[in-house]
RNA sequence: GCGCCCUUAGCUCAGCUGGAUAGAGCAACGGAUUUCUAAUCCGUAGGUCACAGGUUCGAAUCCUGUAGGGCGUACCA
């Protein structure tokens, strides 16, 4: 249990002593953090909550209530302002919770995630085309999630639902079929990819003959077409090779890797299933979903207004050629997600301008029985310098390995200046491992739906509210234990008397109720707050109470809480898939 | 037109299912290092939370409107 819910549990207990049960209805008796450790540690607004409810005064209420309340020597409980209840953590509390949770292998996180199975949909590149920036949000921030819900307990299946089926590869094959150059698909496959696709992209905006070509490929090679099946094989598999060095670099997995292309002889029977259920209906040649004309028009994401008429706004199942699109493929992927996996939630982890086509997704799978729990776990736009938004098609924005490769030049730079290691070969492997880190916290630290300002100086920035900021708390506490020589044995009663020390264990207590939290609204950048400033406390602690210098208990205690602190920034940069190194 | 999202310090951003005097980092300025690693710490300065109303004991947070910006709006994903 952790401490905030402890001190629920005895407000609760508190409060029903006094309330009448019906009171209660509809208040939620919460206890979160002080804003400001002035008025203690915890407060509820309880009391101020109930007194509404029962035209009380609050401040008597919260009276009665905190003497009822059991704290039983956690805390010191008061009143103040209007009615806060206000709980002020011990000395003695903050110093046993410290050492229970050096015992603990959990760290104090509760498995609030059991017998519940979330698949996390992410990444999800186009093949045939290189990772540029663009792709760095759904690839760090679905990794994340997808680790936290595992730590959470959950059963998690992370899924790579690449684009290996869609327009795009007509365009391919039909820029292949006249212009690819072998020599070079040998020496750099993913830029002659790049360049075929490019030459298909300019050719077919400048000839609507050409686009009308390119859809027939598409067409030819989803039906099964011998030649565009070879050319596609080639294709996926070279773009896989590729991806896969960038998802190494960056300790990205997957569980399963099944594409568009996985779903393709299943779409016909999703068509066929949305037809006769009266779903889906001829619409110009395509097969179209209309509205379920439950909801208000307004809400309606098949709906749409148009010089004052509410008109149909359809989601296209088959095209006019007799193609299917990725709506199509995305409700055969629920269907699968559900029927094999037994998914309780999906998590789409993807542009919110893909929100509308969400909105319907949802909407059809839930009218064709869907039970489980959809999410679109949306992330805002990438922006360049001039504060537009980074085109996916304009063909000049940075790549993804171009990004990495200047965030670890310049870690490498750093580790040059003020490192105290001195093989080269450790310095490339510590400048590769900070410059990475750096580009993912920097990503993880945001709000999901922030618009992104893409700079290279905040990516590869090494001081501050950084992931290095990170890694160097880390570093301090190992050298710590390196100095010390023999293995200390740190069981048993911590004495914390120090603000400084006080303060750590304050922050090392809090770990096991931020990260239950993360999955509420699946924001990782709380945890990227916490995580700062538990770093934060402990660079105060290291400064204001040496360790190598004290002795006995007080040594022991601060080795402890080294210790303790040491497990938490592994464990909170693990959960973003930033490891931590020994030396920097 | 209609729908969705955004607007917080010079800059980049947290904080948003209502709580007390709105926080960090960067940049600026002033201090700390024969050290348990200065990728650090301590301090100073910096705000009409776009604007106007409303609900409330209490609003950056919820509601309405206005201004500015972004995105989306049937055969791309």
């Amino acid at each position: 249990m952790t401490l905030v819910s402890d001190l629920e549990t005895r407000l609760q207990d508190a409060v029903k002593a006094i309330v009448p049960a019906d009171a209660l209805d509809g208040v939620t008796l919460s206890v979160k953090a002080a804003a400001d450790l002035r008025f203690g540690d915890y407060q509820s607004n309880a009391a101020m909550m109930l007194a509404k409810k029962a035209k009380m005064n609050p401040r008597q209420l919260a009276e009665q209530i905190v003497e009822k309340l059991d704290s039983d020597g956690v805390c010191d409980v008061s009143i103040a302002g209007p009615g806060f209840i206000n709980f002020t953590i011990t000395a003695e509390t903050y110093s046993r919770l410290a050492a229970d949770l050096l015992n603990d292998e959990r760290l104090g996180v509760p498995e609030t995630g059991e017998g519940h199975t979330l698949v996390v949909d992410f990444s999800a590149p186009n093949v045939a085309k290189p990772m540029h920036v663009g792709h760095i949000r759904s690839t760090i921030i679905g990794d994340s999630l997808g680790r936290i819900g595992r730590f959470l307990g959950y059963t998690v299946k992370t899924d790579n639902h690449v684009g290996d089926w869609g327009t795009q590869f007509g365009m391919v094959i039909w820029a292949w079929k006249r212009e690819v150059n072998e020599e070079a698909l040998t020496a750099d496959p993913l830029t002659e990819l790049l360049r075929l696709y490019r030459l298909a992209n300019d050719a077919k905006k400048a000839d609507e003959a050409i686009a009308d070509e390119c859809r027939q490929e598409l067409v030819k090679l989803q039906a099964g077409d011998e030649e565009n099946t070879a050319i596609w094989n080639r294709c996926v598999e070279f773009s896989k090779n590729g991806l896969g060095d960038i998802y190494d670099r960056l300790d990205v997995s997957f569980d399963h890797w099944l594409g568009e292309s996985f779903y393709n002889d299943r779409l016909a029977a999703v068509v066929e299933s949305l037809e006769a259920a009266g779903h889906a209906r001829d619409s110009d040649g395509a097969v179209c979903v209309f509205s379920g004309g439950e909801l208000d028009q307004k809400k309606d994401p098949f709906k749409i207004n148009r010089d004052g008429e509410w008109e149909d706004n359809p989601m296209i199942v088959r095209k006019r050629d007799g193609g299917y699109n990725y709506a199509t493929t995305d409700i055969a992927t629920i269907d699968f997600r559900e029927q094999e996996w037994n998914a309780d939630t999906i998590l789409y982890v993807v542009d919110q301008r893909q929100s509308l086509h969400f909105n319907q997704l949802f909407d059809i799978a839930k009218r064709r029985g869907c039970q489980a729990d959809l999410v679109h776990v949306a992330f805002g736009t990438i922006l360049g310098a001039d504060g537009t938004p980074l085109k996916t098609r304009s063909g000049d924005l940075p790549q993804l390995t171009d990004v990495l490769n200047d965030a670890v030049t310049v870690a490498r730079k750093n580790v040059e200046e003020r490192s105290r290691i001195e093989s080269n070969e450790e310095k490339d492997k510590l400048a590769e491992l900070i410059g990475i880190s750096a580009v993912k916290f920097t990503e993880l630290s945001h709000h999901r739906l922030s618009d992104y300002s893409f700079s290279l100086e905040k990516m590869v920035a090494m001081e501050g509210d950084t992931a290095p900021y990170l890694q160097y708390s880390y570093v301090r506490i190992r050298s710590i234990f390196r100095k010390l020589e023999t293995t200390p044995d740190l069981s048993g009663s911590l004495t914390l008397t120090e603000p400084a020390e006080i303060h750590l264990a304050r922050m090392a207590v809090r770990f096991g109720e931020i990260v239950p939290t993360l999955l509420d609204d699946y924001r990782p950048n709380l945890l990227a707050n916490y995580l700062l400033e538990l770093a934060r406390a402990f660079h105060s602690y290291f400064e204001a109470c040496p360790v190598l210098k004290s002795e006995g208990d007080v040594q022991k205690s601060r080795l402890a809480l080294c210790e303790l602190t040491g497990q938490i920034l592994e464990k909170g940069l693990g959960l973003f898939g930033i490891s931590v190194p020994e030396q920097m």
